[in-house]
DNA sequence: CTCCTTTGTCTTTTT
DNA sequence: GACAAAGGAG
């Protein structure tokens, strides 16, 4: 159990009483301290599987740690619950809700449905949408969740503060509604479990004495809720071992309380700390360069990580003309990567936001290099999944007005806002939920006109709640899709777009037949919980030869033989939000993020960026990130290939807000489209100085000079009025000549 | 009631 | 530029 481990890790596997906090710098093998010493209890403890309680981030690993402990153990495992917080709180509240009003096959709500119902509040409150965004409550409800705040609490504590007055009654009114609908969202899954031990502390101590050993994985990123409810658990036996680094905190946006590792000696007085410096990931370069950047953090604890491997090659440098040229760059490097032998999946590239992706798929594509996309637009929130969805719950959960309300009219079944307000208004004089109050007022007739529509609606419904009794999950989702008509409609429509739904559907149908065959018991319910707790990550699967595209995030983690770090810019990362921040610790935040980028890299890292870059429909420009000039400048080189045009950094000035529409056109792509380059800068413009020309943006002007500069040319333009003389490169302004 | 056009917002990051 | 939400015409 304890071979091929150093000392400090074997002391993490062996210390298993009492509370044990590890400090796991990057790379320092603390998921294999993890599932040795998981293990070890039950090999060489003797302790029975199903006293383990092992909290992961992410399903993806939880899968992985469950497969190497029956690897390790050669026995099931079954026993012991490896899962995710969500989904381990999901487990208890499927058996004990009913203890706290719920019925125990409640729905689980997305940032969608969150987003539904806090619009329906707003409506019903009347407060503007416009002034007081959906998602602005919708994240101040969440914080206070995450910091077990209750709506009464809310209130006594918002005192006469206007704002927070207005926060209070939204968020008092989304848990009624929450409740009404029998739903919890993905905090109340934490918060209401810890809700129930404390109301049955019975069932708190069934769950203590079954949980004796209980471990939690990146224990930086847990918030107070979370850590509240593992010292819950672990109050009897105290035999709870927390691993985590705080310098790869990087959820504080999600209520991520670095305080949990500082407080952790506090909950738990005589914890034991372990620490693992040593890394047994990366080269020296990369270490040393992720060294450097996170030193120049301040609220950090004091940590040296060391290793033994070799020197490494350099980190190299790419900078750029544009996204689709430092894309054209990250393809022809893992060409070369795959010249030396390398796989596709040895790569990885990665980037601060998803949608930084799109210039480097198109890339691959025109490469024809394999690449997956990780994240971005998740699968099941595209709409037809939802929609496919919305009608299981409906089926499953009757209270779900949520879900009801989305399907009602998809397909269209005439049934408008008219119609819904109607069934509302009928629902909230009767004290019912929107689905009775539809199946109620269909049979008492109070519709009117809509009536028969509603009819047929309903018993559609109850046809395929009856069915559910009866057939397996796979048939009853094929009849919801052939009944509803859902799936007519789609070939109906006959477009590229009703295509990829289709097969977006028969992926679904794809995935409740996995499920069934799987699932020891499958169920409706079942496949729906599976279904919601789903992360971005656990679609990635090492297993394939692609390159992985992947947000920072989502690959905390992971680990490649080369890691392409795409977009360091400043103002993208660091985001000019977190720079512009008044709270310096933003920063601090993003420099761990840069951190964990960083030492995701086992061999090469290359560090990319573009000098021009499309944000939200406008070019900027920008310059190398504060975060890569950390790096000491001895580990780091310039890109060989790189192409420089030094002129274009004169107009970093008219950058921020003040230049917002200077670069309005198009950016050009690259190589594909080189020629068309060539030709519209190499060749002469159809205009001259003197001449009148008309811009998008700024209308009519006089042409007062044309300047050679770098590859374009510069024309001054006085668009006279309001605009004035404006300086601009002839590619990106688009001037037509009058 | 639906469809089409226009307008506005957005990009941090996710269980 | 992309997408959702709101507004207006049929």
């Amino acid at each position: 159990m304890i071979q091929g481990l150093n000392n400090k890790q074997k002391e993490a596997v062996l210390n298993t009483e009492g509370p044990l906090l590890i400090l796991a710098g990057a790379g320092s093998g603390k998921t294999r301290v993890i599932t040795n010493r998981i293990a070890y209890l039950i090999q060489d403890k003797h302790v029975d599987p199903k006293h383990i309680l092992a909290i992961t981030f992410t399903n993806k690993a939880a899968e992985e740690m469950r497969e190497r402990v029956q690897q390790q153990v050669g026995m099931d495992a079954g026993g012991a619950w490896i899962s995710t917080f969500h989904s381990c709180c999901v487990r208890i509240l499927r058996m004990y809700s009913h203890l706290i009003g719920y019925d125990n096959n409640f729905s689980i709500y997305d940032a969608d449905d969150q987003k539904t119902v806090v619009k329906n509040i707003c409506k019903k409150l009347e407060i503007d949408t416009k002034r007081f965004k959906e998602k602005w409550f919708i994240g101040q409800i969440s914080s206070a969740k995450d910091e077990l705040i209750s709506p009464e609490q809310f209130e006594m504590n918002a005192g006469s503060d206007y704002y927070l007055k207005k926060v209070a009654s939204v968020y008092t009114e989304y848990q009624k509604e929450l409740k009404k609908n029998n739903a919890f969202d993905f905090d109340d899954l934490i918060c209401k479990t810890i809700e129930l031990f404390k109301v049955e502390p019975e069932i708190l101590e069934r769950f203590q004495d079954r949980f004796r050993y209980i471990s939690v994985d990146e224990y930086q990123d847990t918030n107070t809720a979370q850590f509240k409810l593992v010292s819950m658990l672990a109050k009897k036996y105290q035999n709870i071992c927390v691993v985590g680094d705080d310098d790869q905190s990087i959820y504080k946006f999600r209520g991520a309380n670095i305080g949990n590792i500082l407080n952790f000696e506090k909950v738990f007085p005589d914890a034991k700390v372990i620490r693992l410096e040593q890394n047994y990931r990366s080269t020296k370069t990369i270490l040393d360069a992720a060294n450097a950047v996170i030193s120049n953090n301040t609220q950090r604890k004091e940590k040296i990580l060391w290793t033994e491997n070799e020197q490494g090659t350099k980190i190299r440098w790419v900078f750029a003309d544009n996204a689709a040229m430092e894309a054209e760059r990250v393809v022809s490097i893992i060409k070369d990567f795959l010249k030396d032998g390398y796989n596709l999946n040895d790569c990885a590239c990665l980037y601060r936001t998803n949608s930084q992706s799109r210039a480097l798929e198109e890339a691959f594509i025109r490469a024809n290099m394999p690449y997956k996309v990780v994240g971005g637009v998740n699968f099941y929130q595209r709409k037809e999944i939802k929609d496919a969805l919305a009608y299981l719950k409906t089926i499953d959960n009757g209270k779900d007005d949520v879900s009801v309300r989305r399907i009602i009219n998809t397909p269209k079944r005439n049934i408008g806002a008219a119609s819904v307000n109607a069934i509302q208004s009928f629902a909230n004089d009767r004290q019912i939920n929107f689905y009775s109050a539809l199946d109620m007022g269909v049979d008492e007739g109070v519709f009117g006109k809509a009536g028969e529509k509603l009819r047929s609606f309903r018993n559609l419904i109850e046809d395929l709640k009856a069915e559910a009794e009866e057939v397996s999950l796979k048939e009853l989702v094929d009849d919801v899709l052939l009944k509803s008509g859902y799936l007519a409609d789609l070939q109906a429509e006959n477009t590229v777009e009703s295509q990829t739904r289709i097969e977006n559907i028969e992926e679904l149908i794809n995935k409740v037949v996995l499920y069934e065959d799987t699932a020891a018991e499958p169920t409706l319910g079942g496949f729906l919980e599976e279904v919601s707790l789903v992360a971005d990550i656990d679609s990635w699967d090492s297993a394939d030869d692609y390159v992985s595209l992947i947000t920072v995030h989502s690959a905390k983690g992971l680990e490649f033989p080369n890691v392409f770090l795409c977009g360091m810019e400043d103002g993208l990362f660091p985001m000019s939000a977190a720079i512009n921040s008044e709270d310096p610790t933003d920063l601090e935040e993003e420099r761990r993020l840069a951190y964990v980028a960083i030492t995701r890299a086992k061999k090469n890292l290359i560090i990319s960026g573009a000098r021009w870059r499309m944000i939200q429909g406008e070019t900027m420009t920008s310059i190398k990130s504060r975060f890569v000039k950390e790096i000491p400048p001895l580990l780091i080189e310039e890109d060989r290939n790189n192409t420089f045009v030094p002129k274009r950094n004169e107009f970093e000035t008219t950058r921020p807000s003040a230049g917002k529409d200077f670069f309005s056109a198009k950016p050009y792509a690259a190589s594909a489209d080189k020629k068309q380059f060539e030709v519209k800068n190499g060749g002469a413009l159809d205009y001259a100085v003197g001449d009148m020309v008309h811009h998008m943006k700024f209308g009519d002007g006089c042409v007062l000079s044309i300047d050679q500069g770098g590859r374009d040319y510069e024309v001054t333009v006085d668009f006279g009025g309001e605009y004035g003389v404006k300086k601009m490169f002839a590619s990106f302004a688009k001037l037509k000549k009058l």
